[in-house]
DNA sequence: GACCTGCTGCGGTTTG
């Protein structure tokens, strides 16, 4: 059947294969690439073969013999587009179509070997190609000037996202006329909402979703080690070692610092008892080439065992072959996260993914729990929807009069308008953003013409303008001259401490502030590294589980007899609130000159809730692993105060900007929202960091239940 | 106590 429909050499490639059938997901996307004119969204699970999908057809259908590049695959990672090279390669030595990697560390003379000769396939990155339309926007219309196809991989991590937002933007940009239009494939293993994913595209109504939703089978099985902040507990440790050490296991203990204690406590005992010594590391803060050399140890080696711990950076497609299981320590954030992880495991296609969560405290057990039922009911939060990105508009606002060295000020306003990303922003929106741009020196206009200002200068000619996300400032770690890793500087970093970094133990012997480098020598004992970072949001609904889980009687199969227990005594806790109603009861405790509020609500809501409690004058603070806070007052007072906390909506402008005032790094979220007129700051502030409406919805509504 | 992601172009010098 699809088989059919594909060109001679690519039968070839598939017969070369040995694959006995093509993949439900494979049949699907031939068939309907093949026949419609229509954008694509693959949606399937991890090693389901996508890249294949979309690229049999698209190989199958597309004329190689035109000058330019004829399709243009899109990866949110350089790693992920160095694995797939090689994948895309083998596939297109059938055709005879060179194919080129494009990102920051991509071979400079294949660069200019396709600019020569712009051909084939291309992969990149969003910022690769951003850099592109602000530095070379004539190689844009020589490179890209007759593609076909754009694929975009791992596309839920862009949409509902500002990176997203950027690409949206961009590829809009591609789509300047006289350019023919060309299709776009997206491909993923997660999507919480089809609708946003067609929109992605920039048209809705010309985009379909294919859908294989056939799951592995699970194996999972939650473990409780009560412990505490600082370190874990040690039985958790020897459990997990006993758990991994004949196997090849992904741990993902969810921050930094977790990461290297794991690594370290587990290669300890490992040296112990002889066991084998394949413990690694691997985070944003672990050199590259030492990530790399994992990466390649966990794919290559054979019969090898080893134990990964590791944050989401091995959670998007890096090929680090399979795994025998998953360890998840405390909760994940999202469903999402938890099935791109679990698409780690499993070795075979038949064979079932192993996952064992661990929890070191009452209320991330629950949260584990309620992202693994949810999980069981198919259910995956949606992303958020950013429809006035008044932040990213600022970006591309330079970068486009950057990219065409000056521009008619209508001609700006109209490019922006009529792109897809800023469809939801008028016409008076942009302007007035452009007018203060130019107010603060960022542009400057000349009669009817705009180009880059002063300051303008500085921020479009940095080498960090081309991203849409901030990093901190780090300091680079080496081992006699070697690089271990890349840290943020803390308290900590003083000569003479020890610290944890790359799964081994380092002395510091020499910070070198100049240079920002910190030079270590091997030490026995050490602290794992404090990293600072933002945690995590949480959505709503896994929140509303969480409760639900409180007051229900499911017994499940995967708790052993610890977390079972823990369940109970968690059950029974909230027992004497009995909800009855999970959308508006919320239980209320009645302490000594407090109470203990628990809102059940995502982090957005109780962002909003805090300030609104703040604003009327309570003191409180938000306990996040329980959605609680902490109020001091009494029941009474709070009940009668509570519907007046809409009251501060009427100057809520007024309030957010004197937040800023105090405290301007609240805007830290967003990279260029510093850049925007006072009131678009508030107003990117009341809708990425807060939620009003639903704050507003949840206040109205909510029963508060006392312990009787 | 808290994740992750990427990244000029040019001129000059050295190397094969």
């Amino acid at each position: 059947m699809s088989f059919e429909l594909l060109s001679e050499p690519i039968r070839r490639y598939i017969r070369d294969q040995r694959w006995e059938e093509l993949r439900p997901i494979q049949h699907a996307a031939i068939s309907k690439i093949l026949s419609t004119n229509d954008n694509y969204i693959l949606a399937s699970r991890t090693a389901s073969g996508k890249t294949e999908a979309a690229f049999l057809p698209i190989l199958s259908q597309t004329d190689f013999d035109h000058a330019g590049v004829q399709v243009l695959y899109i990866s949110p990672l350089k790693a992920l587009i160095n694995d797939q090279f090689v994948r895309v390669e083998e596939l297109c030595k059938y055709l005879d179509v060179p194919v080129t990697k494009w990102h920051g560390e991509a071979n400079q003379s294949a660069k200019t070997r396709l600019i020569k000769r712009p051909q084939g396939i291309v992969l990149i990155t969003p910022e690769s190609l951003e850099a592109m339309l602000v530095n070379k926007p004539f190689n844009v219309k020589h490179l890209f000037g007759n593609l076909k196809f754009v694929v975009i991989d791992e596309i839920h991590s862009f949409i509902g996202t500002d990176r997203g937002t950027q690409l949206k933007s961009i590829i809009s940009r591609l789509r300047n006329p006289p350019s023919p239009p060309f299709r776009i494939i997206g491909l993923s293993a997660t999507i919480g909402d089809y609708v946003e994913a067609k929109r992605f595209t920039g048209n809705e109504t010309g985009t379909k979703v294919l859908l294989d939703r056939s799951a592995k089978e699970v194996e999972a099985q939650f473990r409780y080690f009560e412990g505490s902040d600082s370190e874990l507990p040690l039985d958790l440790v020897k459990d997990l070692y006993l758990e991994t050490e004949n196997n090849k296991a992904l741990i993902f203990p969810n921050s930094r610092g977790r990461v290297e204690e794991v690594s370290v406590k587990l290669k300890k005992i490992s040296d112990r008892v002889q066991g084998h010594s394949n413990y690694f590391s691997h985070h944003s803060s672990v050199d590259k080439d030492v990530r790399e050399y994992v990466e390649f140890f966990a794919k290559n080696n054979r019969g090898q065992n080893f134990a990964i711990a590791c944050t989401s950076t091995l959670e998007l497609g890096i090929d680090i072959g399979t795994v025998d299981e998953v360890v998840q320590i405390d909760a994940t954030n999202s469903i999402s996260s938890l099935i791109q992880r679990l698409g780690r495991s499993g070795r075979r296609n038949s064979e079932k993914s192993r996952l064992i969560l661990y929890a070191t405290k009452p209320w991330s057990f629950l949260q584990s729990l309620a992202c693994w039922a949810l999980y069981q009911d198919g259910f995956i939060e949606p992303p958020e929807t950013n429809s006035r990105p008044l932040d990213i508009l600022v970006h591309q606002a330079l970068s486009i009069t950057k990219g065409s060295s000056g521009i008619e000020i209508e001609l700006l306003v109209n490019q922006l308008k009529q792109n897809c990303a800023f469809e939801d922003l008028s016409i008076s929106d942009i302007e007035e953003i452009i007018d203060h741009l130019t107010e603060c020196d960022l542009f400057e206009k000349l009669r009817k013409e705009i180009i880059i200002g002063i300051e303008g200068e500085k921020v479009v000619n940095s080498r960090n303008f081309y991203s849409v996300f901030t990093t901190e400032d780090t300091f680079k770690v080496l081992s006699s001259g070697s690089p271990i890793g890349d840290i943020p500087f803390s308290p900590q970093i003083v000569e003479g401490e020890n610290l944890l970094l790359a799964a081994r133990i380092w002395k510091i012997i020499h910070v070198d502030f100049d240079a920002k480098r910190i030079h270590v020598i091997k030490a026995l004992d050490g602290k794992k590294p404090s990293f600072s970072g933002t945690a995590a949001s949480v959505h709503g609904s896994v929140r509303q589980k969480m409760l639900e889980l409180l007051y229900s009687k499911e017994v499940f199969n995967v708790l052993n007899k610890a977390s079972v227990m823990e369940l109970g005594k968690l059950r029974k806790e909230f027992t004497p609130f009995n909800i009855q109603d999970f959308q508006t009861e919320r239980p209320m405790r009645i302490k000594d000159g407090s109470v203990e509020l628990f809102t059940f609500a995502g982090t957005k809501i109780n962002n909003t809730i805090y300030l609104l409690l703040d604003l009327a004058g309570f003191e409180c603070k938000l306990n996040t692993p329980s959605s609680s806070f902490e109020i001091e007052t009494s029941a009474t007072h709070l009940r009668a105060k509570w519907p007046a906390l809409q009251s501060a909506l009427q100057d809520i402008d007024e309030h957010l900007s004197d937040l800023i005032d105090k405290r301007p790094q609240i805007l830290s979220f967003s990279k260029w929202g510093s850049l925007l007129p006072r009131k678009f700051q508030v107003e990117l502030l009341k809708r990425k960091y807060y939620d009003f409406n639903e704050a507003i919805k949840f206040i109205d509504s909510c029963k508060f239940v006392e312990n009787c």
